[in-house]
DNA sequence: CACGAGCATGTTTACGTGAACATCGCGAGC
DNA sequence: GCTCGCGATGTTCACGTAAACATGCTCGTG
C-alpha cells in the first residue's frame, strides 16, 4: 500500500467532506459542488456549464472539454432539488402499499421500479402499516408533501371507495387491485379469468364440483376470485359448496384443509392463493388424503416454489411484472398528457399452469 | 345518485387542475399553490405564511387563523423541492438492491421503509436488474443525482470490494449482507451463528454428520453459512461431506435432493435457505426417503410458509425486520452526526425454530 | 471593405422557501 | 411626554438550475 498515493485510489470518501477541510465541523456547509463552482474553475459562465451538463448544442469543443474536466475534478453532480424546483417536477413516482412482503406486491413493485427507472423515474415507497382509512389518508397527505409526480396505489383494502379520499391535486394516480375503475385508472390481474380457468380445469377433469378457500374478505382480489368461482360452477349447473375462509396464509389453508379432509364428497379444491394451497397439501397429507388421487388442488399466483410443492402444484399464473409495467405506463401517460386520471380498468391476462396436484376423480367403487 | 350534488362529494379531482379552469390546456402552468398565493389571499407576507406553515412562534392568533384559512381554501401544500433546495437535504434514503422479490429483501425493505417513515424519511428504490459492476456503479451515479441523503445497499454480490467504487461524497452508506465491515458500516444477520445452530441441533440429535446445500457462490450470506457449517463439523470432529451447490431456488434444492437421496450415509441435511429445503423435501418424498425418519432437514430464513411444508420445517429464523431497523438507525446516525461512514459490522442474532423435519437418525439395524 | 447573419458565450431572472435583517407600532419607564 | 425595547410583521436574499434575452465576435457576401 502506498499511503501517499493519489487520493483517488482510496475508496474511502464515503459520506465525508469531499474536499477542503477534513471533517466538516458540524454545520451543513457547502457540501455539494454547484455549477457556479465548476464555472469558476473552467473559467466560463454557469450557463455554459448548464449547457454542457444537459448536452445542449452551441458549446464549442474546447470549451466543452474544459467544462467536463472541471466537472470531473470537482466531482460535480447536479442538484436534483434545484432541478425539480426549476422544472416543477420530480421525476419520481410514489408507491403506496400495504405489506411489501406479500407475494405479489414485491414482484409488482420490483417491476414498477425497473420500468420506472428505464423511463428516468425513481420510486418512492410509502408503506402503510395498518390499512385503516386514516393511515391511507395520511399516506396521501404525506405523498402530497413528498417529491412525487404521480402515485401508484397498491392496496387490497377498498378504502378508496370512502369517497372522502381526495387525492392531492396535480398528482396522477393508478390503482392496483381495486374495483374503482369507474373513478380511477385501474390496473389488475384478470382475477375472474384466472378463477374460471381453475374451475373449468377441474370440472373438465370430471370432478362433480369444486370447493373454494377464499382470501380475506377485505381483499378485492379474493372477492373477485370467489365470485368467478361461484359463477363458473353455476354456469356449469353444478352445486356450489360453501366457501371456506382463509387469510392468504399457509396456516389458514391448513385449517381449511383439515375441515375439507372430513368432507367425503370433496374431490377438488381451488385455493385463492398458493400459500393456502400449500396448507391444504399439508392437511391432506396428514389426514391421509392423497393428492391428486383422492383430492385435486389448484392454487393461484404461481409462486416460484409451487413447482416444488409435494406434489407440484397446478396453479393460475399471475404476471406481476406485466401489472407493474402497465402501472408505470399508466402514470407516465397521465403525466405526459397532463390531464386528469382517466378512469378505466386494464386487465392483465392469466394462464393455468398444470402440474401434478390435479387429476380426474377416483372412480367411485 | 344525485348527479348535481355539491362537487365536494365527487372524489374525482385526481391529477386534474385544482382550481381555475377545468383541464389545464396542456402547458405546465402554475399547478401548485405557493406561499405567495396564500399570502396574497390572506393579506400578509409570504414570510408570515412560512412561519405559520412551520409552526414558528411570533404570529398572533388572528393572523395565524387567516393564513390557515387561506391555506385550506387554496389547498396549499409545501413544495418539497424548494424545501430541499433551501435546506440542502431531502429527507430521503435511497435503497440499492438486486431482486426485491427475493425472500429476505422485501421484508428488509419493508422494515426500512416503515422505520424511515417514522423518522420522517422517505425511501427511494433503485433496483438493479443484473448485478454487474457497471450496473452497481450506474446505480450509485444515479443515486448521486437523485434526491437522497443516504444510501442503504442490499446486494449479495460483493461488488463494493472492487475498490474503484467511490460513493458520491456527502452520501452516507450502510451495507447489508457484505463483509466490507472494514470500510463500510455493515448490518447483517449473524449468518455464522445461524448455521452453527442448525449443525449443532442435528449433531445433538445424534447424526454422524450434516450435509449441506449452499446458495449461489456469489452470495456472501451463502458463503458464510457454508463456512460456519464446515467449521462446526470440524470442531465436533465430524467428517465434512462435499457441499452441494444450489442457487436459492426450490428447483435447485430439488436437484440436490435427488443426488442426496442416493447417498446412503446421508441422514441430515442443512439447506442454506427454506426454498431449497422445500426442494429437498420434494425430492426425498419422491425417492421414498421419509423426513424426518430417514433424513432430517433444516432450512434457513423461517419463511412464513415453512410451518406448512410437509413436514413442517425446522429452520433458522432470521429477523429481517430488525436488520431493516438497524439499517435506518445506522444511516440516520451518520446523517445526524454528519461525519463519515463508521466502518463496523452490526450482527443481528438468529434463533433455531424446531419443527417436524428433524429427528434422531433411524437406529441402524 | 463594410455590414449583417449566425453562433458561442454571458447576464438576468424566476422557481418556492425560509433565515437574516429591517421596520413598524405599542406599551412601559423615567 | 418622550424614548427605549420588544413583539409582530415585512423585505431582502440565497439556495442551484436553466430559460430567455443580451452581447460580442467571426465569417460570408455585396
Amino acid at each position: 500500500m502506498d499511503p501517499d498515493g493519489p487520493a483517488r485510489q482510496v475508496p474511502a470518501p464515503i459520506g465525508g467532506a469531499q474536499r477542503g477541510g477534513s471533517g466538516i465541523p458540524g454545520g451543513r456547509r457547502k457540501q455539494r459542488v454547484s455549477m457556479a463552482d465548476v464555472a469558476r474553475l473552467a473559467g466560463v459562465s454557469s450557463q455554459t456549464v448548464s449547457r454542457v451538463a444537459n448536452g445542449h448544442p452551441g458549446v464549442v469543443g474546447a470549451t466543452r472539454e474544459q467544462v467536463l474536466a472541471a466537472m470531473r475534478e470537482l466531482g460535480y453532480r447536479p442538484n436534483s432539488a434545484a432541478r425539480a424546483l426549476r422544472y416543477g417536477q420530480f421525476n419520481t413516482i410514489g408507491v403506496i402499499l400495504f405489506g411489501l412482503a406479500s407475494t405479489g406486491n414485491s414482484r409488482t413493485v420490483e417491476a414498477i421500479a425497473t420500468h420506472a427507472a428505464a423511463e428516468g423515474y425513481a420510486i418512492t415507497l410509502i408503506p402503510i402499516g395498518v390499512p385503516t382509512q386514516d393511515n391511507v389518508l395520511g399516506a396521501f397527505t404525506r405523498m402530497g408533501e413528498l417529491a412525487v409526480d404521480a402515485v401508484i396505489v397498491i392496496i387490497e383494502i377498498h378504502l378508496l371507495d370512502a369517497g372522502t379520499v381526495t387525492l392531492p391535486p396535480g398528482v396522477h394516480v393508478v390503482v392496483v387491485d381495486s374495483d374503482a375503475g369507474d373513478r380511477y385508472s385501474v390496473v389488475d390481474t384478470d382475477q375472474a379469468e384466472g378463477a374460471r380457468l381453475a374451475v373449468r380445469h377441474l370440472l373438465g377433469l370430471g370432478h362433480e364440483t369444486v370447493w373454494h378457500v377464499t382470501g380475506p374478505e377485505t381483499s378485492f382480489a379474493s372477492q373477485r376470485r370467489a365470485q368467478a368461482w361461484r359463477l363458473a360452477l353455476e354456469e356449469a349447473g353444478r352445486p356450489v359448496p360453501p366457501p371456506l375462509h382463509g387469510d392468504w396464509s399457509a396456516g389458514s389453508g391448513y385449517a381449511a384443509g383439515l375441515a375439507l379432509a372430513g368432507e367425503p364428497g370433496c374431490t377438488a379444491v381451488f385455493a385463492s392463493n398458493d400459500q393456502m394451497a400449500l396448507g391444504l397439501l399439508r392437511a391432506f397429507h396428514e389426514k391421509g388424503r392423497a393428492v391428486p388421487a383422492d383430492i385435486s388442488v389448484v392454487g393461484f399466483d404461481d409462486i416460484p416454489d409451487a413447482s416444488c410443492f409435494v406434489p407440484p402444484l397446478t396453479t393460475v399464473h399471475q404476471d406481476f411484472a406485466e401489472v407493474g409495467r402497465r402501472c408505470v405506463q399508466g402514470v407516465l401517460r397521465q403525466i405526459r398528457e397532463g390531464g386528469a386520471s382517466r378512469p378505466g380498468t386494464d386487465l392483465v391476462p392469466t394462464r393455468l399452469v398444470v402440474r401434478d396436484s390435479t387429476a380426474p376423480p377416483r372412480t367411485r367403487t
